[in-house]
DNA sequence: AACTAAGACAACCGCATGTGA
DNA sequence: TTCACATGCGGTTGTCTTAGT
């Protein structure tokens, strides 16, 4: 039997301009584990949230921000543990989120950044504002995944690979982006000064790091201040990316899409990250914490305009992404990827 | 109308990592 | 240095929805 695809509605209007509205009441998928009242406080509840729940933990945070999220749950008058909420937050209650079917640019978007990082779920959605990574994973192993069992990935996209695979290609299959197994989100053991230069021997300079050759070899930033800045993985292959969007192969320079904010009050590597709008800053419409997480993002977000000011383009939520996939049309499929 | 298969997706689980005492 | 705790991530599971039979 042939299903055809679809999407549930979008439980909430993705088309608002506010900057929170209250989710629907969401019909019950399954029942929730007993009554607040009738647990006495004692055991955590599991399963779907209530409305009543979703009501509790957005008004706690609309007033109070994140903090520590087993505070949150306990403050919020949640039976809930903090990993619940945060995981609640996160993927369904966060305003940011922009909910619907996926757009065609998305899932090329998808595609493309998956060939790239693999099944990092989390650097993928950071590039995609609004979506969650659970919500990229979904599709893809619902969707995507499927879809390139019939239809081979580098006939969607276009050209790629073998032609333009560096030639260390086996040692990038060594190496570093191994999404074949689902242990994905290793970061793998080897140092990442070695992985780079396995990896880009010629890596150039971006915008804000000066404008050294692009075969210069020796103008990398060092390492360390990568990921100080940028709060990233030790996975210099991701390093390379965020800090300046150009991944240099074999002296070919490619584009990868910017992290943009999308996830309010997670930390500096997946949240707020190029306000290149001040005027759509998020941190203006919601108090996003009394803990300091705002400053750490409004700080990041200014190291993050420094590198980014080339693209002027970036806003928080609604990307431009016709001009991003024209960005990235340049960018070969990596092959290394395996189902 | 009932049943079934498959898609969609919310949420849990286990592990890794970071941080502070 | 060690330990406990918080957080984040990716894999997996479970349930509901929908369409076809």
């Amino acid at each position: 039997m042939v299903c055809t695809l679809y999407r549930r509605q979008p439980r909430r209007d993705p088309s608002s301009t506010h900057s929170w509205f209250l989710p629907e009441k969401l019909p019950m998928m399954r029942k929730p584990e007993g009554s607040p009242a009738s647990n006495g406080g004692a055991k955590l509840r599991k399963g779907l949230w209530s409305p009543e729940e979703d009501d509790k933990l957005m008004s706690y945070m609309l007033t109070n921000g994140q903090g520590c999220w087993s505070d949150v749950a306990r403050n919020a008058g949640l039976q809930r543990c903090g990993k619940s909420c945060r995981l609640r937050w996160i993927n369904y209650l966060r305003p940011d989120l922009k909910r619907g079917a996926f757009s065609p640019q998305e899932e090329e978007l998808i595609l493309h950044l998956h060939s790239i990082l693999g099944n990092r779920w989390s650097q993928i959605a950071a590039r995609l504002p609004g979506r969650t990574d659970n919500e990229i994973k979904n599709f893809w192993n619902s969707t995507i995944k499927k879809r390139l069992k019939t239809s081979p990935p580098h006939r969607e996209l276009g050209e790629t690979t073998e032609a333009m695979m560096p030639s260390r290609e086996h040692e990038l299959m060594v190496v570093g982006m191994d999404s074949s197994s689902s242990s994905s989100s290793s970061v793998h053991p080897l140092s990442s000064r070695t992985f780079c230069d396995i990896l880009f021997p010629a890596m150039t300079d971006g915008p804000g790091y000066g404008t050294a050759g692009v075969a210069s070899g020796s103008h990398h930033m060092p390492v360390e201040n990568i990921a100080q800045e940028d709060g990233l993985y030790a996975n210099v292959a991701q390093e390379v990316i965020d800090m300046d969007g150009l991944m240099a192969m074999g002296g070919e320079q490619y584009f990868v899409p910017p992290l943009v904010s999308s996830s309010l009050g997670e930390n500096a590597t997946n949240a707020g990250i190029s306000y290149q709008n001040p005027s759509r800053n998020i941190s203006d419409n919601c108090n996003l914490n009394n803990t300091g997480t705002n400053e750490i993002i409004q700080g990041t977000s200014f190291v993050r305009s420094e590198i980014w000011e080339g693209h002027e383009d970036l806003r928080v939520g609604e990307w431009a992404l016709e001009d991003l996939m024209e960005d990235i049309s340049s960018f070969p499929l990596l092959d290394f990827q395996v189902e």
